[in-house]
DNA sequence: ATTGAAACTTATCCACT
DNA sequence: AGTGGATAAGTTTCAAT
């Protein structure tokens, strides 16, 4: 899947500018377009690209509160409230970890208002934690 | 920034993909390539798009195990590790959170034997907590 | 697996609106 | 603030290696 240094490279430089151009890259390693380009087709069909963000300032989208929400839940409620989830818009990410059930996620509000009337919408279906974020220190 | 109903159309399509090119986005919400641009340079500009990023997946990276780790330091260690853990390529975002001191990061290692020694090494500094993910649920 | 050429598409600039 | 034309740059495909 990722053959060598030369992918490794790509890799390396399109996960800071999802945005350059094939040339671009190319000049930067050493390669020519066309083979930056089927070595990224490659890198995209084996899935080792698993897509193209574009990051966006919650805050300036008039989200001014992020949290993590630590979660968690019955055994029995567990699945159904994975569905359920999926149509929360307010959740950036969230992920199963280790423990009973547990869920962490990333979650984007309008206001304090918001927070309380979504933590509320959780605790229906389990005991949720949360942690307002106050910084962003690192972010790759 | 975000002036209306087709800036936040360009910025939910970019979310999703931002290796688009203006032309395609101009033809999804019908705007000309140069109108779609203009607005993006702007939109750039006044840092509502803070990146392009590439999703890569760390397993096909070998990189095996992410977790999250949840850690208070004590407040006069606070800000000299913040500095330190810049350099730890192991962690992927790194949060400062509501609590004493409080961070939460998520780090991708190789396996269990990498986890323990960075587990160990953020201990010199204060009291990691980690939980191993899983599965991610949603990404976005 | 990489190159370079050909054919096609896109980006960028600018005059016009 | 958007359009459309012109030009430079980029992408994609493919034969050759």
């Amino acid at each position: 899947m990722v053959k060598d240094e030369l992918d490794r490279k790509i890799l390396c430089y399109l996960k800071e500018n999802s945005r350059a151009s094939y040339a671009q890259i190319g000049r930067e390693i050493g390669l020519s377009a066309s083979a930056v380009g089927e070595r990224i087709q490659r890198l995209e069909e084996t899935e080792v690209i698993k897509g193209y963000k574009t990051l966006i300032d919650p805050k300036k989208m008039g989200l001014s509160v992020s949290a993590y929400i630590l979660m968690s839940l019955e055994s029995k409620n567990f699945h159904s409230f994975v569905e359920i989830m999926k149509d929360y818009p307010e959740i950036e990410h969230c992920s199963r970890v280790t423990g009973e059930n547990c869920l962490i996620m990333k979650i984007n509000v309008k206001d304090s208002g918001h927070l309380q009337k979504f933590i509320d919408r959780l605790a229906k279906h389990g005991n949720p934690s949360t942690q307002v974020i106050l910084s962003d220190l690192i972010t790759n």
